[in-house]
DNA sequence: CTTACTAATTGTATTACATCA
DNA sequence: AGTGATGTAATACAATTAGTA
């Protein structure tokens, strides 16, 4: 159904060099199967979810990586030498992004300027595709009035980090500087894309954990609608002995007269509820034994057959 | 005009590290 | 030299905003 952890290819023990020449035929690989299929397959599912419906799990793959939060950091700490001195969010090429010195702490209170719209539509069609082509390039110069232009990813560079995120949910400052640097992005672009992508990932679980709820509430509905009409059927035949003593025991759960013990009935029908029965097993585990003497329904009525109903406290 | 999607922002928490008393 | 307090940077996440198709 999903994409096991076992499946990932990304080695962390790249180096940047090799992480670019992985990322370099990824891009190949990624161009070969655009032209193959041009539908973006979002894997909403990434294997970090496939573990247990519950689980609500943060960074699986850094989990098994070694790289979560605290693993990210520990990874940071090794490679702070490497990256000191250098702003991370700083554009690592000859791209020259103003708004990245703003952006240095994700925090950042920079004030969101936003092209607006209006600004936006007084360019024509042809002007339009030219900007937001450009604004899917770093090369895009953002002067400090466009600095929230929204940009729209390419299929490609969707495709390309739909693939890393598929491999591993979260980015070491490394991988964050390459896959920006390959889908010329700013890595802050790449960061939040990231976040916003378990985001989804998240809310997806929570939909898929909410029917999943949402069904076993039905059944333990159905199940407890089931048992409680079996409980009105035998009050109904304790109400009339002189029934009841000519009949087998009609539950799944039956009363051994002699040790007063319950026992899984052969009288029973098999579509009843076996998973009554198997509580009931379990939570006493009687295995039928042989009785010698008088049948079940010659025992005295003050024994309690059905003793489940009337549990002594 | 409305809606769904999603890029981007904001605020908060956590962690590791550096510095200082 | 060892230690605790404090500040900083980086990152994650949740909630939210806002642009776009």
């Amino acid at each position: 159904m999903m994409v096991r952890k076992d499946d990932l290819g990304l080695s962390l023990s790249l180096n940047s060099t090799e992480i670019i020449q992985q990322q370099q035929q990824q891009q190949q690989q990624q161009q070969q199967q655009q032209q193959q299929s041009s539908s973006l397959q979002l894997n909403l599912m990434p294997s970090s979810i496939s573990a247990s419906p519950f689980m609500v799990q943060k960074s699986s793959w850094n989990e098994v990586f070694g790289s979560s939060d605290r693993g990210t950091e520990m990874y940071r700490n090794e490679t702070r030498s490497f990256l000191r001195g250098i702003d991370v969010n700083r554009m690592p090429s000859t791209v020259d992004c103003e708004e990245e010195a703003g952006v240095s702490s994700p925090n950042s209170t920079l004030s969101s300027v936003s092209g607006k719209r209006s600004e936006r539509e007084t360019l024509n069609g042809e002007d339009n595709e030219i900007e937001r082509a450009c604004s899917r390039s770093i090369s895009d110069e953002e002067d400090g009035e466009n600095c929230r232009k929204k940009l729209r990813l390419s299929k490609d560079q969707s495709a390309i980090l739909e693939d890393s995120f598929k491999e591993h949910n979260t980015l070491n400052p490394k991988q964050k500087l390459a896959l920006a640097k390959q889908l010329n992005l700013r890595p802050r672009q790449v960061e939040v894309w990231f976040q916003n992508r378990r985001a989804r990932t998240k809310l997806k679980q929570t939909e898929v954990d909410c029917e999943y709820l949402k069904r076993c509430c039905e059944n333990l509905t159905d199940e407890n609608r089931r048992l409680q009409k079996e409980v009105q059927e035998l009050r109904a035949l304790k109400l009339s002995p002189q029934f009841y003593m000519h009949m087998t025991p009609p539950t799944t759960l039956t009363m051994c007269p002699s040790c007063e013990r319950v026992a899984v009935s052969s009288s029973s029908n098999g579509s009843a509820a076996p998973s009554t029965v198997a509580t009931a097993t379990a939570v006493t585990p009687v295995v039928p034994h042989q009785h010698r003497g008088l049948p079940w329904a010659q025992a005295p009525i003050h024994h309690r057959p059905f003793d489940v109903l009337h549990p002594r406290s």
